[in-house]
DNA sequence: TTGTACGCGTTATCAC
DNA sequence: GTGATAACGCGTACAA
């Protein structure tokens, strides 16, 4: 049993408020007991219960965060983002795992609640969708991350990705590429591919070029770096001289299929990501990417969530740009491209 | 503020008790008032608070873990292995990082201990060599994990390093390797490092070789890949032909700067890592290495803090063995290899 | 300056 | 069956 404050009342010969005063450096109390019963405190190795303080405060200092799953290296550095303004700010974060499964995320959530948790980031991709009115029920602080459903009234931060795609096919246009193909790769609400699909349509209209929608590719395979493995197959039909992949997985997975084939990136085929994952920069060619400001994206949603605990000014929704990282996996189309084999 | 049974019992006309009774299934009520009471709670959007409960039950079905970052990989999917048994059992996690900073890390556990989480996993490096004798003021479980110090009563599952570097330096002898190097990696206790290079001596004591020292070699730089890559020109000098990296992101970094010097992987030279990372089988060539389980190493430790709150036997100390995994960038030595350049 | 008493939200042990 | 009442550990208004 760990030592409380009356341990320390009785070996100190005073009252439990006594102590609790000494310990919390109340002024109203003479400077003899204070050091006393803070030497007894020390002795018996007393630490306080949050529990206790918590009940009594009604406010834990705690954020519950959920997401799909821990060992995604796009939400780690996101997760690494909320902790980091969170300690700094004196909360702990309370993580859950939602395996993409909208029974047990709203169950994850509730669990969250139940703990009374002072607000929730969510950073899992099927929020809302299915069960926005349970949300209701929970009267405290609520932040989704890249959550792209249609306003419903919940607080959000996310990226634009309908801006990023929108760069990285510029980036291939201005190259001199003129077939891109967009490497579609399921297993998300199709919100977040059909963004996409629309910055680089943007992107084409820009140049006053023409799109082909044979050019949109969707492999079928299990995880994005089997799907884009498998893309490699169907885009040698579409004479494309460059591939934009949905993600950086999908695109390690193409340039892996591309290495194993004998396909030289970028000369005969240039390859663009989507997210800058760390190991973007780690693979040979290193990978040209979409930048997305991951940490940033934490961070700024955990500002919001104290925000919103503050009561201060009721942040909107915040969008937050990306960047195109140019890296070795593009160059401009070579006339031994796959396009014209 | 959130409903309480307070605010049931005063709609439905009874007492708090006969609330808490309903909601909880107790038998001895009448079906009638049980039924109306849940109803009422159920209008009322009632979720019972875990903080109330906590302090009464004195235990809080929530596990402490402390890491260095979340955004390692490596620790990801520890991390994981926890949260699944974790979750199994009806316990939640508790997340906090001590950036390697050991003031930062006892301040962590205690804030942890503070908020009476029922047990703490560490999965950070430092831990003990610098606060042994504060932990003993933490009375709750603890489990360490990948925890090399003497045994100090703590308990840990780790994995045997020695034997994993072992396969590794075999794997490479087998191939026909003479001259193989170990490319260390600084930056964490130097016992790890120690570990393998213990595996590494075993395996040419096998193999009736003779180890060269200067076949050791400490690439300065910063972070594992930088290190990796400036491992090659010092690899250069020592004539060999496989290169034992300490792990999968040395590795990397040692395949990056062949590919841009043009030193071709496996055939001019072997590269093996230690890990096993996702990324280890998506690079070009795919890297061969050394399983690290760990899932199971997170799952492991989960399940020996549940037995120790369960009073079950005490698991003494665990550990776990490495596998090999081989992939594309070994291969027997070729006659072009850098070490006959 | 210190002690007494009460509340935070639950569960549990008494009576009635 | 149901209602008081105490207890969990802590903070605090009020009384002394």
């Amino acid at each position: 049993m760990p030592v409380t404050i009356k341990d320390i009342a009785e070996v100190a010969g005073v009252t439990h408020s006594t102590v609790s005063r000494a310990l919390n450096g109340n002024p109203m109390i003479s400077e003899a007991t204070a050091k006393r019963v803070q030497r007894v405190a020390a002795e018996m190795g007393y630490v306080p219960s949050a529990v206790a303080q918590n009940l009594h405060a009604r406010r834990t200092k705690s954020i519950g965060m959920v997401l799909t799953t821990i060992a995604d290296p796009f939400l780690a550095k996101i997760v690494e983002g909320v902790e980091q303004v969170a300690r700094d700010a004196g909360y702990s974060l309370f993580l859950s795992t939602s395996y993409n499964h909208p029974d047990k995320e709203i169950n994850v959530i509730e669990t969250l609640y139940r703990r009374r948790v002072d607000a929730i980031i969510i950073a899992s991709m099927w929020v809302g969708s299915t069960y926005r009115a349970e949300l209701g029920r929970i009267k405290i602080p609520i932040v989704l991350i890249n959550h792209l459903l249609e306003d419903d009234g919940l607080h959000s931060v996310a990226v634009d990705d309908v801006q990023g795609a929108r760069l990285a096919v510029k980036h291939l246009i201005d190259l001199g590429h003129r077939r891109i193909s967009f490497v579609k790769s399921l297993d998300r609400p199709s919100i977040y591919v059909e963004n996409r699909i629309e910055g680089y349509r943007l992107a084409y209209l820009e140049a006053a070029l023409l799109m082909d929608p044979r050019l949109i590719l969707t492999p079928e395979g299990d995880g994005d770096v089997e799907r884009g493995k498998r893309a490699l197959e169907l885009l040698r039909e579409t004479k494309a001289t460059a591939a934009f992949c949905y993600n950086d997985l999908t695109a390690i997975g193409l340039m892996k299929a591309c290495h194993e084939l004998g396909v030289r990136v970028p000369k005969d085929l240039s390859i663009v990501g989507f997210d800058d994952l760390e190991i973007a920069a780690y693979v040979s060619p290193s990978l040209t990417t979409i930048h997305q400001p991951r940490l940033e994206l934490g961070q700024t949603a955990m500002r919001m969530a104290l925000a919103m605990l503050e009561e201060k000014a009721v942040m909107t929704d915040q969008t937050m740009r990306c960047q195109l990282k140019v890296r070795q996996s593009t160059a401009a189309p070579g006339e031994d491209s796959i396009g014209h084999g």
